[in-house]
Parts: structure tokens; C-alpha cells; sequence
RNA sequence: GUGAGUGUAGCUCAGCGGUAGAGCACUGGACUGUGGCUCCAGGAGUCGGGGGUUCGAAUCCCCUCACUCACCCCA
């Protein structure tokens, strides 16, 4: 409230009250990651511009609009990641990856930047948990993440959630695709709003994530590209519904499902929840990208998580918190003996708290109250003389004394539940 | 980038031309080694910022910044 420095447009604090929600979130994530093979890779959040422009494409807002960008002292031109995959990409042609594995898989996790307009689940700075399998065609792959979400998402504990799943074919039957209905569209443009008819010449597929009523009722009438993939695509697309289908995933086929960055090819999919029409998460495969950024043809698929979005859906549940033990001693004796204590408490790792102010007893436990702590330490002179401490049940003030050899086995005693 | 709404105490908000308010939270006391309940007292705000109209502006007008929501787009 005073004239001093805020927080930048779109960006946000995450204070400690929060952070053991995206704690919980993160490790779900990296967990699951870790047990299906999947290595950590960190990149850097600043990129070479025109790698975002080749990688997810020169015509896309992400890159027209929404990144951030400036020059250094050199005058080369840099920008802030507005998302990972691109980065990934590189680093695995950089490095040469491809020459010692022939399956490398990825996780990364970390701040994001785009340029827009914050709203709800949308920020400037805002955090994604994405993955990549490069070198693997299988539509297995694709389901392999798949279900690497659907696990992490359970664990976080999201139930109601169902993967929207789409197909956009390979190079080859995607472009006829859109050559097609490109041709359908255009004899009725008149009949679609103003944005749709931008979309029509510019990225027909586009016009399929109109919210515009009238516009989705004119494209009832326009083929489903699920109708124009070769073979190939077909049985890939077949083969992937059917893993989910023997994984017991909970998906629905939605051939309007086009996603909005460029560089994907055949499967294509978002985590919605039913509350909200807002992803949480999406990806699919990108077949071509590799060798567009100058690598080897190697197909790859991925997809990337919205962390502030799933913190926000898990939000209102109540959390568990582990609480401390807090510690109340009285007087410098009581101190000093608690610190012997509190030496071994970090070794046994029991979580403590402890206030070192001089105050009553009667402040302690209002503090401690307050705070919501389950049991109180509580040790003064009188304890002292007679070689015990005690510990109250700050839930219904029942307390007990232990002797002070016993102290620690009591405390882990206690803790554990 | 476009449109709408909101900025008043730490939080939620009332006041909408005439002395800056409530509830919750906070601090102290009743209660000096036993918290939660109750009661009493107290501290707190350039009313987002700047400019204008007016005898007088939190209130009306303009600009600006931020937040929220929608569009575009996306996680």
C-alpha cells in the first residue's frame, strides 16, 4: 500500500502458506517420471529468438505477439522461453543425443514467459512440468505420457479430469486435410465471425476452437479430418485409443481438438477438468520438428503441464499439513537443555519450532495455538528438577510427562501420526 | 492488442459531495507456569497514483497504474 516497488504485471509470489501445494505437485510429477525411465534436463530460460521462431513457428501468436524479447549489449537478439519444448529440441540436437540413445526421454520443469493479458490460469511468468520422448514412432509412446499424466494427476489427487484426444495426421494427410476443408470453409465465409474468417485464410485448422456458436454449428457440415487420415496415420491413431483403452484412461475422441502450436503431427490431446473449460495440460507428437531445427529425422512426443493451473484446481482442498513440535522453554536452564534436545530432534529429523523470546507460558500456548501445532513441548525449571518434560496434546490438553531419556523415542512416537 | 468491472486498515468490504467506518485479524489487560471461550481497551489508512471541477472530493470528470473477467491465444 505504499508508493514503493509491486510485482510486475502477470508475475506472482508464491508464499510459503502455498508452496507445500506446488511442492506436492512437483514431486507427483517427478516421481512419476522417474519410475518410467524419464531423465531431468535443464535448459536455459533465455534462448536465441529465432529459435522459437523456427521451432514453434513465425506466423503463431506465441511468437508474433506474446514473447518476450530484447537485445544484450552485443546486440543479439534474445528471448525469454515462452514454453520448454523448442529448448529441449535443441539441446538434444546440440548435444548429439541421438548418437548414444536410441530412446531419450525428458522431463524439465520450470518458469515460463508470454507476453498476454493475464486472466484466470494465465500469467506472464507462469510454470510448466513438461516431458519428451524423441527417437520412438510407436504409438505406444504417445500413450506412455499419457499415462505418465493420468498417474501424476491422481497422485496429486485430481479425479475429475478426461483427456480430450484427437488425431492430425502426418505431414502428408494433414496438409490435404486442410487444403480440403480450406475449400469447404471459403464457399460459406460469410457465415463465420470476423476471427474465423482471419483463421480460414491464415490456419483453417483454427477455426475449429471458435466458441462462437454460429460458427461451430457451420462446421458441423465440414468432414472430420479423422476421415482423411492415410493408413498409417489410421492405425496409429487406433493402436494409441486402444492402450488407453487397456489402461482403463478416461478419454473422449474429439476430432475438433487442433491445438494451437504448429509443429504437431498425428496424436494431439489436452487434460480438461469438467469444472473449468481451461486446459491444465496438453501435447502431443511432433514428428518433423527435430529435422526442422536442423537435426536428424527423429519423430518425438511430449507434452507440458500448467503447474499454476493444477495449484489453482487442488486449491481449495484442504491440506494436511505436517505441523512442528513446539517447543516452550522457560527460563535460560530450559533453553539450554531444550537446544540439547532440539540437536537431536534435527538428527531424527522431528520437525521443530521454537520461539526464543522470553514469554509466559500462557503466550506460548497461544502462539502455539495459533499456529495450529498438534503438540507442545513444555519445559521450565520445575521439569527440570525433576528430570522430565512434558508434552501436551494441544487437540484436547491432554499432557503427559516423559523422562527426559525417553524424550526422543516419545517425540518420534508422536509425530508419526 | 480489444472490451467490461474493481482498487478504502493486514484480510473481507460499507460509505458514493460535508469530521475515515464495520467485521475479522493484530497488540495489551481481566488471567504473574497452561492455549482455544468471553469481556474491556488500544494501534493502525497520503481512500492505488497524478491532474482537474468545487468553499469543500474517498465520492464528480480526465489521465495513469494495478487487479479480476471475457475476447485473441494458450498451460
Amino acid at each position: 500500500m505504499n508508493g514503493n516497488f509491486t510485482k510486475l504485471r502477470g508475475m506472482k509470489d508464491i508464499l510459503p502458506d502455498e508452496i507445500e501445494l506446488w511442492q506436492r505437485v512437483e514431486k507427483a510429477f517427478i516421481e512419476v517420471c522417474e519410475i518410467f525411465g524419464f531423465k531431468e534436463i535443464r535448459t536455459p530460460i533465455l534462448e536465441n529468438k529465432y529459435l522459437f521462431v523456427r521451432g514453434i513457428g513465425a506466423t503463431s501468436d506465441i511468437v508474433m505477439k506474446e514473447m518476450y524479447e530484447f537485445k544484450d549489449k552485443k546486440g543479439r537478439e534474445i528471448a525469454l522461453r515462452p514454453e520448454g519444448t523448442a529448448s529441449v529440441v535443441r539441446a538434444y540436437i546440440e548435444n548429439k543425443v541421438y548418437i548414444t540413445k536410441k530412446i531419450a526421454r525428458f522431463y524439465y520443469y520450470g518458469p515460463m514467459f508470454r507476453y498476454d493479458r493475464p486472466q484466470k490460469g494465465r500469467y506472464r511468468q507462469f510454470y510448466q512440468f513438461g516431458v519428451e520422448t524423441f527417437g520412438g514412432k510407436h504409438p505406444f509412446f504417445d500413450g506412455e505420457i499419457v499415462q505418465i499424466l493420468d498417474i501424476s494427476l491422481k497422485k496429486i489427487g485430481i479425479e475429475n479430469f478426461v483427456f480430450i484426444v484427437n488425431s492430425l495426421g502426418c505431414r502428408i494427410c494433414k496438409n490435404k486435410y486442410v487444403e480440403q476443408i480450406k475449400k469447404n470453409l471459403q464457399e460459406k465465409i460469410d457465415k463465420f465471425c470476423e476471427d474465423c474468417k482471419i483463421r480460414i485464410e491464415k490456419n483453417p485448422l483454427r477455426v475449429f476452437d471458435c466458441k462462437n456458436t454460429f460458427c461451430k454449428e457451420n462446421l458441423k457440415e465440414v468432414p472430420s479430418i479423422l476421415n482423411y487420415l492415410c493408413d498409417d496415420c489410421k492405425n496409429h491413431f487406433d493402436t494409441f485409443v486402444n492402450f488407453l483403452l487397456k489402461f482403463n484412461i478416461n478419454f473422449s475422441i474429439n476430432s475438433n481438438l487442433v491445438r494451437g502450436l504448429d509443429y504437431y503431427t498425428r496424436t494431439v490431446f489436452e487434460v480438461s477438468t469438467e469444472k473449468d473449460d481451461i486446459a491444465i495440460a496438453g501435447g502431443g507428437r511432433y514428428d518433423n520438428l527435430v529435422e526442422e531445427m536442423g537435426g536428424p529425422d527423429i519423430p518425438a512426443v511430449g507434452f507440458a503441464a500448467g503447474i499454476d493451473r493444477i495449484v489453482q484446481f487442488i486449491k481449495k482442498e484442504d491440506k494436511e499439513e505436517k505441523k512442528p513440535v513446539y517447543f516452550i522453554l522457560l527460563g535460560n536452564n530450559a533453553k539450554l537443555k531444550g537446544l540439547e534436545i532440539l540437536k537431536e530432534c534435527i538428527k531424527e529429523k522431528i520437525m521443530v519450532e521454537v520461539d526464543y523470546e522470553e514469554r509466559s507460558l500462557s503466550d506460548n500456548l497461544r502462539i502455539a495455538n495459533k499456529i495450529g501445532v498438534k503438540w507442545c513441548l513444555i519445559l521450565g525449571d520445575n521439569e527440570i528438577e525433576k528430570g522430565i518434560m512434558i508434552l501436551k496434546n494441544m487437540k484436547d490438553g491432554y499432557q503427559i510427562e516423559v523422562n527426559e531419556k525417553e524424550i526422543i523415542k516419545k517425540l518420534k512416537e508422536i509425530t508419526k501420526c
